[in-house]
DNA sequence: TGCGCCTCGCATACCGGGTATGCATACTCC
DNA sequence: GGAGTATGCATACCCGGTATGCGAGGCGCA
């Protein structure tokens, strides 16, 4: 849903054809969501056909530029007014597998959230890499995309910490450290 | 994607039919993602198809239960073994929406960061309050994926927080409070 | 200078995920 | 006991995304 609006705000800036709106989408992202040049044109296939863009007549090379119109441009508006709610949000497939991987027999879920952890930390030093290569305010915008997922990265090794210290207290491992005592159990009521 | 290995980890459990399959997803997650029974049938016929389920004669009510074949637990293994890795996340329309918004004009950057923020804090308070209800250990893993969403909430609370900072370093509002000075400015290459 | 290969700009076909809709049975209430 | 309604199940259709097809222009080499 977000590359209808994307170029919508991209033709706000000026008319443009297809392949200057995916180099404008890619290049405002850093390339982090390379956005596929056939997904484009469906999307402004759609967008004429909604009569939220109109399409010029071809240039010299065959281009055909595109130009928003005035309900293009109300849309645009409207979506930035609106704030990103709860149902916009995809599945978490990480949080759905490790739900699943919970009453799952025969998995071994503190070795999924191990794995996951070291990836997890990989990725977030690759992005730490790139944002010190990132200087100057020119690249605002990719900045700001790269910060983003570095907060989410974080959030998700807090997360997996966090699912870690409650996966050991309500399900003591099958191979407990033997010197050390666990740590207080807060619950009362354990099942068993 | 991530339905696919979903009903192939319910499966494990043993056999079920479609409507079971879809009410046994949504428990496991608490129903934050409402799963579609369409979506059920398509991907069991899919997953039927390449051989990672078999399905039974039908049942006298007219139900078909399905059965998980040996491909079908190698290839939920393997899922288990892999983490998430970077290239799987889906594209993030409120990144997109604010770097595209920079480059925009004609558009409230500071008054989209403060809708958002408050958006997403209310769905915080929301979040604490359904985990405020959850008790006792059966709902394991419908906390954790509650507890999930609220980390990232938290982040997008404090990733908004740093690009309203980070904005009114390199970009002065055109209305500034006139009474207080701007706080030290830190970039020495101002465009301007 | 003419021929062929390659690259690039552009468009389309197909596939997978998701929602809305149709259909039959069971159940309830008058 | 019959109409209305809820539930279990299946299908049709729409949208987003990827892989593929297609033509024009650039460039090496005889």
């Amino acid at each position: 849903m977000s590359i209808k609006y994307g170029l919508l705000a991209l033709l706000q800036r000026g008319t443009m054809y297809g392949y200057q709106l995916r180099t404008s989408f890619e290049e405002s992202t850093g390339g982090t969501w390379p956005l596929n040049i056939g997904q484009v044109y469906t999307t402004l296939s759609r967008l004429e056909r909604d009569d939220l863009v109109r399409s010029l007549p071809e240039h010299d090379g065959g281009q055909r530029p595109y130009e928003i119109t005035d309900a293009g441009r109300a849309e645009l508006a409207t979506w930035f007014a609106t704030p990103i709610g709860r149902g916009d949000r995809p599945r978490d497939e990480l949080a759905i597998k490790l739900a699943l991987a919970l009453t799952t027999p025969g998995v071994d879920v503190p070795g999924i959230i191990q794995a996951q952890r070291t990836a997890t930390m990989r990725m977030l030093q690759e992005y730490t890499r790139m944002k010190q290569r990132t200087a100057g305010p020119a690249d605002l915008s990719w900045r700001l995309v790269l910060e983003s997922m570095i907060f989410q990265a974080e959030a998700e090794v807090r997360w997996l910490d966090h699912c870690e210290a409650s996966l050991a207290r309500h399900a003591p491992l099958p191979t407990p450290p033997p010197a050390t005592a666990p740590e207080t159990v807060h619950d009362k009521e354990k099942t068993a």
